[in-house]
RNA sequence: GGGGGUGUAGUUCAGUUUGGUUAGAACGCUUGCCUGUCACGCAAGAGGUCGCGAGUUCGAGUCUCGUCACUCCCGCCA
């Protein structure tokens, strides 16, 4: 084989030369994406990181080269001199933007030689995702993959030079830290030096960055890996990147101006596309009493609606006795959707029961406004009335009923207004939809354990006319956090902190953790907190879903370069692995793992 | 922890419902022919632990049980 001449020094990219190129004397380096031998010449397709440009081998320009191009084969790497030529007219590939010329070869390097791939390097080819992580450097060479990657890049780079003109300072905080309270299961990392004791790789930088306020840094960012030891999913991953942030002397509303800007930029850099900012705002209450959810996907309308007063009283044992204990009655009006059939409702029923509704109430209005219903029997003249006005229906509609506890009702209902959308088609694939969701309550009730917990982090501030509710009615008070929501997927979510140790103290009782506890788990940042804090706030972004939704894919795996099964392992490395018995003494670990 | 889907040639899949001759297709690969293709064409050929292990049966890719891997979802993920 031969090693890289002193001649052969790249000229050009792949996908560089035009019809003004012609008679010019060029190298190109790349792939072989493709072999056309027809006997007497022999087409080379060479595929760089920017494209494709064919080659030619012609005996009758060189008879030594053509010879040595016999044995080149898919994926060999080549170093290829020639000059550029004009295709014959009826030749032209106007598939291909260098499509109107080609290089002949009068040179031939063979860099590499290459087994033939597991699948071929094509965006067409569909091999299944474990092949493609198994062999991930050669899905990375498909196009879609490497614009993601490079997708990815440009949008942070776009980020990075926003959050820097605008004054903020990058700062990188340590992957060796302590476990942190509540939240997340840690990935834990044995300390060799400290026998026994672990540290944990962070969820977040959350006290660090508060840390770096207090310290006086005013305006902090970070592009970090975090990481979660939970279950995984579509757009979930151990290990995923935040761009993170945390600002001092502000509010809500400079923040949002902030993470506007920086969305706007992304969008500009990586699909030249104007947002119009500011970006819409609904409060959660609001969120969940029209969409059911924290994260409404905005790109179509048929909202939600409460009709539990309409019903308290029906002859329909289910919905009033539901009302009656406190729970609620909401339906969804598919418009045009009464020509479903027994079995799509059945699915659909299959659908909301995922979501713990135990049933799916349905009525159709037929063409003569009369319903076809299984519960239409029980209903009053009155309450008919009074539906068919709040519902809004008309003949061709169908409305769906889920009666249940509050958070049932909403989640089920929530989500089969998403999925009344997919299956309608009622999404527009190429929109993009952006809400702030803001006042989060402060806390919600955690049956299992008996006791409340923070929504969002302990260090969310409560809005300032709550904080008097702390101790009567915790449950009411609304926290200063806020949500940014792109297509029904929450992409961003941030908070003002609190920064008086007093409030902290307040809060923290209110969760049920005392004070030892407190001190024990992070009692730095109590004390740091009295050591002169700045009012302050931040937010942080999850970059791979954020991505996924930029580049049209369907999982965060996609936009990854290395991602990791969802069993957590990775099929290129075989990651994790089991340690020797010696590792395992020096951590002074005894694994419970046995050879089977 | 729970529910669903998938697993057959290098790759993507058909075949499994109803057990029965030599397990097929496409692409890829190999060889030969071919001087204008660009998803080249033509001809020939190689290529299989039907995920793995038990069981039922005269006989299992197909039925039963178990198990592993990948995947989607619920729980979980402040």
């Amino acid at each position: 084989m031969t090693d890289l001449q002193k001649d052969m020094n790249r000229t050009h990219h792949c996908s560089q030369l035009r019809a003004t190129d012609i008679d010019t004397q060029v190298t190109l380096m790349g792939w072989v994406q493709n072999r056309r031998d027809h006997g007497g010449v022999i087409f080379i397709d060479l595929r760089d990181k920017e494209g494709i440009t064919q080659i030619v081998f012609n005996p009758e320009n060189s008879k030594e080269t053509h010879a040595k191009a016999q044995e080149i084969r898919s994926e060999y790497v080549l170093g290829i001199t020639g000059k550029v030529i004009a295709r014959p007219d009826d030749m032209v590939n106007a598939k291909r933007e260098t499509g109107a010329i080609e290089v002949m070869a009068d040179g031939l390097c063979i860099f590499s030689r290459a087994k033939t791939p597991a699948f071929q390097i094509e965006d067409r080819i569909e091999a299944s995702e474990s092949i493609r992580l198994q062999y991930r450097y050669l899905d990375l060479r498909r196009p879609q993959m490497k614009n993601n990657i490079i997708a990815r890049h440009t949008a942070t780079t776009a980020i990075r030079n926003y959050l820097n003109d605008q004054g903020f300072v990058d700062i990188e905080t340590p992957f060796l830290t302590r476990s942190t309270p509540e939240g997340a299961r840690d990935y834990l990392v044995p300390s060799r030096v400290n026998p026994g004791e672990f540290y944990a790789l962070p969820q977040s930088p959350q006290l660090f960055k508060q840390l770096l306020m207090i310290s006086g840094f005013d305006k902090y960012y970070q592009i970090v890996k975090c990481f979660r030891d939970e279950d995984l999913r579509a757009d979930r991953q151990p290990e995923f990147t935040q761009i993170d942030m945390e600002l001092s002397f502000v509010d809500e509303t400079q923040i949002m101006d902030v993470a506007e800007g920086m969305i706007a930029k992304t969008f500009k850099a990586v699909l030249d596309m104007d947002l119009k900012l500011p970006f819409p705002q609904i409060t959660y209450d609001e969120a969940m009493d029209r969409f059911g959810l924290d994260r409404p996907d905005l790109r179509f309308g048929m909202e939600l609606c409460e009709v539990s007063d309409l019903v308290k009283d029906t002859g329909f044992k289910v919905f009033a006795s539901v009302v009656k204990n406190g729970g609620m009655v909401k339906a969804v009006n598919a418009k045009g959707c009464a020509t479903f059939s027994r079995k799509q409702i059945d699915e659909l029923t299959d659908f909301a029961a995922v979501y713990k509704a135990k049933g799916l109430a349905w009525i159709k209005i037929k063409e003569d406004a009369s319903w076809q219903s299984p519960i239409a029997k029980f209903f009053t003249d009155q309450e008919q009335d009074a539906l068919k006005q709040r519902l809004d229906m008309e003949p061709g509609d169908i409305i769906f009923f889920v009666a249940d506890q509050i958070k049932i009702t909403n989640e089920a209902l929530g989500q089969l207004r998403n999925e009344l959308a997919r299956r309608k088609g009622l999404i527009d694939e190429d929109a993009f939809s952006f809400t702030w969701v803001t006042e989060f309550p402060l806390m919600d009730y955690d049956e299992t354990e008996k006791r409340y917990q923070a929504l969002h982090h302990p260090f969310t501030a409560p809005l300032e006319e709550d904080v008097e509710k702390l101790s009567s009615d915790p449950l009411a008070v609304k926290s200063r956090a806020y949500d940014l929501v792109l297509n029904g997927i929450e992409i961003g979510g941030g908070s003002i902190r609190i920064h008086s140790s007093d409030l902290q103290e307040k809060v923290l009782e209110c969760l049920g953790i005392d004070q030892a506890e407190a001190n024990d788990k992070f009692g730095f940042l109590l004390e740091a907190l009295a050591a002169g804090a700045p009012p302050h706030g931040g937010i942080a972004f999850g970059l791979d879903r954020l991505m996924m939704i930029l580049c049209k894919e369907d999982s965060i795996r996609n936009v990854i370069a290395f991602p990791k099964t969802q069993k957590a392992t990775c099929m290129l490395t075989e990651a994790p692995s089991i340690p020797s018995t010696a590792q395992l003494q020096e951590l002074s670990i005894k694994t419970v793992k046995t050879q089977e």
